[in-house]
DNA sequence: AATGAATGAGATTTCATTCAT
DNA sequence: CATGAATGAAATCTCATTCAT
């Protein structure tokens, strides 16, 4: 089942090509954007060569669905293992260009099941994984004073980034400075910066 | 309403009928569904017609856009007269069918110029709107002991409300009920419920 | 039901345009040549055209063979009102240009559910009428001495017709001269040509 | 099969399957669903192994034709071969599955040159073998009373098989019944059953 | 105020075929 | 013997938009 659908082995660099191009378009226009034609003349590639590589364009979307999901992944495995956690996972969640694609492919599961199934198990997956290592750090690196448990302040953070970013893409900045703030002296608080002194 | 016999114009029985159309589809298949084809068919009109009372579907998609932000106005009034400002600030950042609405628009603005500049505007408007009368409410029926400043804790809202939204179309729940609980401690704190009491 | 579908009135010059065009295209070069693009350019017409009148390639489809159907049944009920009846059959079974046409749709039925649906119908429909009138002239024009009941008579004629046709289309005749002079020598057993004198 | 272990060739076991693969589709889906792809999924092969073998599609075609003509051949000599003749003849012409296979290879033909013309020969080469033999049979095994020579006798039977398999497809029946009585009555006039104790 | 007709563009997908390895 | 890569053509359908009535 897993192995079906690939065409044109996993490690092509025309396959990958194929991928940045579309993962780019969607980005910076938009989902609707993604179209084969557009992608392909993005790419510099005939149509035909995208659909060769992704025989739907639900497996095109949906194998760069499982690309930015991997690269979240892997920078949520760096934030948890950093020094400061927390912060870590707050400068994650604002990450303009990552965030920006993960809004566009939540928008995109409202129509295209395909995605809609693989967006749901990865942030789900994503969400046990951060309240998993949160809840490790409690007690050992900073506690939660406020009293939200782990998996609830990965929802908060998430949130927040969200916002920010997606209102940041409209020009919209009313506040941004105010909550940014609030969150990194909340932060802060939770995750005093003296801790690295404590450790060593 | 008044005026409803004139057709054609901005209070015409049919205009109502295209733009209630488009909003459901829109929150309902995502805004990619949403063309003027499948709108008549939707309300059970003929396309022509559409085109008739929306030249564009831009005209289309930034009058529902409109319709949306003037409900959305009428609602926050309507939360800020209220006796807890900021709980009612809060249901109305967590009502679905509105935020899902919202998170089409924005998504939609990343490649419709005309979406965008409303979308932006009222973003802007609103947040101002909300500013302003938190601002006054300070020291009166609530504090923020936290320190955000008004237009800050208008942004948390937001976010938080929307993350819960989106997730929750996808079936992701995880940490949901945490987060949630969460905001409302907080907003327990920020604004007593015996504020009632002290006010009568 | 029966109207949803109909688009651009069901008398327009340029849909019978494109229905002569299709039934042309099927009985020249098969049902597989009646595509979008070959049926527009056969009629001198934007392929769009085509599509908006018939949403679907079924509809199309389907269309081209309700109109045949309805041609069919008009000849039948001329035969079945002339002199010698019978023989007025056998003559509708042996036409060319019809019969290759029902063999074009009988292959399309295959894999055209649409199609499939409404031949077996009309076939249906067809046969019964068929066998109705020619019960009814038993005994008065005509006796079966032979025992086939009208319509086995109905099914005999019609395969003997087709595959005259058929294997002519290929260029095939052996045994078709032979097979058609028995028909003929039969007919004439079971409706003698001296009816007429009978009857007058 | 004696020489079955060189691949690649004429006896490939390959070959065979992706033969084998394309009949099944033809007669299930109709000759429009045989396609190179289509086939090659069905087969479990990869597309370019069937252009390996069958450069190109008419080439395939014509080989899965072919090979039906072989075994039809080949049902006939049996058929020809056994006691009661004209019943077996009728019995081959009454193959479901056979004569699906061959109804679709007619309709190919229509836009196939090269079916065409190896249907148009093999048709002719059938019909005068059927004819030779039956020729020999007559006046030995079985008279002709209606007086219909053996070629037109193979037309009728032909025929009259084939409208009952491509109504059956249909799922058309009226008549049928009727007509397959008639058939086996006529074939008894014929050639009797007793036949065979007047050869003892 | 409403609608039928028409159209060009483009989206998605399938196809047969070629070529290099 | 077999396969992966690539491609141009075409099939089917949807779209927004224009125009005339």
């Amino acid at each position: 089942m897993a192995t079906a659908r690939r065409i044109g082995g996993e490690n092509s660099a025309t396959r990958e090509r194929i991928l940045e191009a579309t993962e780019q378009l969607i980005r910076e226009q938009g989902y609707a954007s993604a179209s084969t034609r557009r992608v392909a003349a993005h790419a510099g590639l005939k149509p035909s060569l995208v659909h060769y590589y992704f025989p739907t364009t639900d497996d095109l979307l949906v194998a760069v669905s499982k690309r930015g999901a991997k690269e979240s992944d892997r920078m949520i495995e760096e934030a948890l293992k950093s020094d400061r956690p927390l912060r870590a996972l707050w400068e994650f969640f604002s990450d303009t260009s990552r965030t920006r694609l993960v809004l566009e492919f939540m928008a995109m599961a409202n129509h295209r099941d395909a995605v809609r199934k693989h967006m749901a198990e990865h942030s789900e997956e994503m969400r046990q994984r951060q309240a998993e290592i949160l809840e490790k750090l409690i007690g050992t690196k900073f506690s939660l004073p406020d009293g939200c448990p782990p998996a609830g302040l990965s929802v908060l953070l998430a949130g927040i980034g969200r916002v920010l970013i997606m209102e940041g893409g409209l020009g919209v900045t009313g506040g941004h400075e105010e909550a940014r703030e609030f969150v990194e002296r909340w932060l802060d608080m939770l995750e005093p910066a003296d801790v690295e002194k404590a450790e060593s």
